[in-house]
DNA sequence: CGAGAAATACTCGATCTGAGAACAACCGCG
DNA sequence: CGCGGTTGTTCTCAGATCGAGTATTTCTCG
């Protein structure tokens, strides 16, 4: 609804016209950036959350995010800041946290408040500290994904699901995308490896698709397609020091390669949602 | 930098707090979307430009797009909006189009007059007749890309390349990351056929491919290629009236199929730039 | 020590890919 | 009308890739 006024659609086209001048003639348009950020716990998919201390949505939990800073900062910037205040993260260790953008969100319901336009991120972490309260959150947790069924893809929520925690705004679709999202870039590109440390074993990284993608994979076909991925990952010359904790030999260990694409990709088995 | 005061710092902790209430309380940001519109004639590939009427930029091309209505519309509704308002094209058929969205670019410059979030958009077009210039544009055309070469991919701008037009804001940029995003959309997405008309033969189709990929493709391979891919076109029955104009025989009609995904895809031959 | 588990390597048949050839239908031209 | 050249469509064939299964070795745990 316009403001005020006799004819909305008069007022509409005098802002239009006043507009091409001076965009501050519009009635505004708030711009938040909010942070998918994903990491694995015990090989357990987790999401960032932080607990509203303030209406709307008091007390429920959201996805870490704030207002852009007006002629401050680029989005990018944005998401990293919001990321890195809400939640304790230091600026040295977000340099290991991939951060790119997801997408925008703006049905002018999604906020109570006003019309608010917010530019989601996702961010692939490795297993950080516990976050630290930022200053406009009550609490602020990794929390399992097990814990949110609802908004979870394909995979999960059947029987026997426990009380899913309620998102506020539209945080639980925003959610949903961004799994989408990081199941595909799985395919092809090696950011899977962004969740582990700097060296790894081929298992552990055969354990952050089986997470992310719930399926259990193939140990010898997915060894075998990995190395044979040109800039994949690259070997350390080292192993483990220990064998696993339920017997096996000891692991090389890898670490990230130079390649930004896979390629061929790594493709997910028989999906048959792809047809309409 | 922020409006006035005297400690910067404290000013953005006042208004952080404040807008945990109220967002109103907050320097503005204003958002717009634009639209990158893609279309094929001739077998060239063309974008859809308007030429701005009033500063900044005045006299520039630049995408079509504006300012989304506060509280009145969502951000796919405002791009469809503006891609019809600025160019004429009918709500009727604008349902032929394909629109997506691309992403968000906020830098804080990219606007002289304040900052502007754009959320740019991306659509795929069938041959469309020529745009009429809307309220704040001078003019709109169809411009082959080829006028373009600075903004384009790694195809195109070999010796001997046009005085490019210039685009205003940071419009070259999107344009250059909307072109990326088609070549790896007709991919992995039966989208292709979004730039011809509700029939069309398999070596038109192979024609879309060819000039947004900027490669030639093994006729027969792709023939096989397309019909082996579940969903992506089904026979009419038809064929043409007449062969090609330059002889052969007459090709048979397809139209789109129920896929929304390719699987498998259709990978573009050897591509180098995938590893770092 | 023996059972079970995991890391890695190897095998095999089915499938897919790229490159090329075959062939027939059709154009425009002389 | 007939001919050369072009194009739509199908086939062939060798190499790469894939999924599934198996083998081997080296661990841990009890």
């Amino acid at each position: 609804m316009p403001p005020q006024g006799h004819d909305p659609a008069a007022d509409q086209a005098e802002q239009d016209w006043l507009a091409a001048y001076d965009p501050r003639a519009f009635t505004p348009v708030a711009v938040t950036v909010d942070v998918v950020a994903l990491t694995l716990r015990q090989n357990r998919l987790h999401v960032l959350l932080v607990e509203r201390a303030a209406p709307p949505f008091q007390g429920c939990w959201a996805l870490p995010g704030g207002f852009v800073r007006a002629g401050q900062e680029d989005l990018d910037q944005a998401a990293a800041r919001e990321l890195a205040e809400e939640t304790g993260v230091e600026t040295a260790t977000l340099r290991r946290v991939h951060l790119e953008q997801l997408g925008s969100y703006g049905r002018p319901e999604r906020d109570p408040r006003m019309h608010v336009v917010s530019v989601a991120y996702l961010a692939f972490a490795p297993d950080l500290p516990d976050p630290q309260a930022g200053s406009d959150a009550a609490d602020a947790a990794w929390v399992p994904l097990a814990a949110l069924d609802s908004a979870a893809g394909p995979h999960r929520g059947g029987p026997g699901s426990r009380p899913a925690v309620e998102l506020a705004f539209d945080h639980a679709a925003i959610l949903g995308d961004a799994l989408d999202r990081a199941r595909s870039k799985l395919e092809y590109t090696p950011l899977a490896t962004a969740f582990l440390g700097p060296e790894f074993t081929i298992s552990e990284l055969r354990a952050v698709y089986e997470e992310i993608w719930g399926e259990k994979l193939h140990a010898g076909n997915f060894h075998r397609k990995i190395l044979s991925v040109p800039g994949f990952v690259e070997s350390t010359g080292q192993t483990t020091e220990r064998g696993g904790s339920r017997g096996g030999p000891r692991a090389r260990l890898y670490r990230t390669g130079d390649a930004r694409l896979l390629h061929p990709a790594l493709l997910r088995p028989d999906r048959e949602e792809d047809i309409r």
